[in-house]
RNA sequence: GGGCCGGUAGCUCAAUGGUAGAGCAGCGGCCUUUUAAGCCGUUGGUUGUGAGUUCGAGUCUCACCCAGCCCA
């Protein structure tokens, strides 16, 4: 090691890589196959069981003439004591000078020590990667939020529970996989760029393709393809895929954002109600083991139990009824929009604009869905909200919908999805009324073509895992959420 | 877009307008079963950026950048 005053971290390092080289090793390897994962050396033990690992220092705990340290990769971490004596007085000073956060190899056998911890009894080892820049700290973590987002991977080497939820975010999506190929539905790749952005009413991103010589957009919502889809005779699809959005960011909105959607064709909004209930429940029994979901604040207290045990199914009106009064539907739109600022005060919520549906729509969101901790299919909606749904034949100023709300935010919508091409036309139509928004003729040419009598559902994945995983905000259930670039 | 809070060593954090510190990490020394190892010594700073007030600014003022929370 030299004996360079250098007083940068990164000088030092940059100085000791510099030292390997001159010995003649290569800090940076192509390759090592170790036998096993360091949890499961640990795992399976017997006394003096030859094992090769490989792993990133997290530790190390200098005795003088022996000395541990502590390696991990994925799986967990496991220790290992190398003795001056056992691997010489050239090698041993190598492994004295190693930093926090290099990868090594180590060859050795297994053993307990004195304290009861197993670990391995280092033969010898091989520097497989030299990290030039020094660790987050190993007892505080990493706490700055910034750097935890903007360098996630220095937040998955300081947090494991940061970890775990990513791992955790990916079991369940290995879950959603299974349970719609279990139950015959076609995973489906649909255009992420599109020359209307339809399905759902948001601002989209713009984009432009040079050698088309034409503007595209980002998609807003995958159902516009999926229903040609079910024209084309798959029946069963789903598919799971970003969703892009032009409007603000908060803790539950990210720009980009993973959606699930799936259509059943000769299902209806009750078939796809069963169908959420059974995959979401089916996940949280695979992936936490329980439906009891507790959400936790930083010193440890529950904040939130959601149940997921049963599942509520109520009308849309009778929530609105429940706390806006049972004569709500009765009285005259003025009155409704009286009763809604000054009764219920709801006067912040409401613009002078908004239409009669609109109204009723403030009271649900502000007074009745942030109530819905447990799961409540909510159905029946005012057909205004759901241009892309079937009426109810009994109740035609609603449609066939439901939207199911967790933990006070809707989780997933669903319907019985409109299959007549002409009223899709007459609502499409209507609803881009004033804005200049464009009808997606092509999707409405596939529709007079035939669509069978399908439901749909789409389910927002980021909020799911919020919801399963105990999170609250969005940021924290994906890998690399959006900031603004910094320099 | 509005309000509030924050940015100091690699990390976690201190510092009445008056010499920028601690713990860990790093470096050197001692120590062959430790584990947040221990003991001794020691290096490390353009205090987010830019102006201003002041004899003197991490601290006060203004603008800006980035981030977080709340609201729209």
């Amino acid at each position: 090691m030299s004996m360079d005053e250098t007083n940068s971290l990164i000088e030092q390092r940059k100085a000791k890589l510099a030292s390997l080289r001159s010995k003649g090793i290569d800090p940076f390897r192509n390759k090592f196959t170790p036998t096993e994962k360091c949890a499961e050396a640990r795992a399976n033990y017997t006394e003096g069981r030859p094992v090769e690992l490989a792993g990133r220092i997290t530790a190390h705990r200098d005795m003088g003439k022996s000395m541990f340290i502590d390696i991990k990769d994925q799986s967990g971490r496991i220790q290992v004591y190398a003795q001056k004596n056992v691997i010489g007085d050239e090698q041993f000073d190598i492994f004295r000078h190693l930093d926090l956060a290099d990868f090594i190899g180590v060859k050795g056998t297994l053993f307990t020590t004195r304290t009861g911890e197993v670990s391995v009894k280092l033969e010898s080892f091989t520097t497989l990667a030299k990290s030039l820049r020094p660790p987050p700290a190993k007892w505080h973590g990493l706490e700055d939020m910034e750097v935890r987002y903007r360098q996630r991977y220095l937040d998955l080497i300081a947090n494991d529970d940061v970890k775990t939820v990513f791992l955790q975010r990916s079991a369940i999506i290995h879950e959603i996989r299974s349970f719609f190929h279990n139950r015959g539905y076609v995973e489906v790749e649909t255009p992420a760029m599109q020359p209307i952005p339809g399905g759902a009413a948001a601002q989209p991103f713009k984009t432009f393709h040079n050698a088309l010589g034409c503007e595209f957009y980002l998609r807003i919502a995958l159902e516009l393809y999926h229903k040609r889809l079910l024209v084309g005779g798959i029946d069963r699809l789903f598919e799971i895929g970003k969703n892009f959005r032009n409007e603000g960011l908060s803790r539950r909105h990210n720009p980009e954002f993973t959606m699930l959607e799936a259509y059943c064709a000769f299902g209806d909004y009750a078939t796809m109600m069963e169908t959420v209930e059974s995959l979401i429940k089916g996940i949280a029994e695979k992936v936490l083991g329980t439906l009891v979901i507790e959400h936790k604040d930083a010193e440890g207290k529950v904040t939130k139990t959601i149940d997921l045990t049963t599942w509520r199914r109520a009308k849309y009106k009778d929530l609105v009824r429940e706390v806006a009064g049972q004569d709500w539907f009765d009285v005259s739109p003025e009155e409704r929009r009286r009763r809604a600022i000054e009764d219920l005060k709801l006067a912040g919520d409401i613009a002078a604009g908004y239409e009669d549906f609109e109204v009723t729509g403030a009271v649900f969101e502000k007074l009745i869905e942030p109530t819905l901790i447990n799961p409540t299919f909510v159905t029946h909606l005012p057909k205004e909200l759901v241009p892309l749904a079937k009426l109810t034949p009994e109740d035609p100023t609603t449609v066939e919908v439901f939207e199911c709300c967790i933990n006070g935010q809707e989780i997933s919508p669903g319907y019985t999805e409109q299959n007549d091409p002409i009223q899709q036309r007459e609502t499409l139509e209507h609803q881009a009324g004033g804005e200049q928004q464009k009808l997606d003729e092509d999707f409405l040419v596939a529709l007079e073509h035939g669509m069978p009598p399908a439901g749909g559902i789409g389910i927002g994945i980021d909020r799911l895992c919020m919801m399963l995983l105990g999170q609250e905000s969005i940021r924290d259930v994906i890998l690399f959420p959006q900031l603004k670039p910094k320099l």
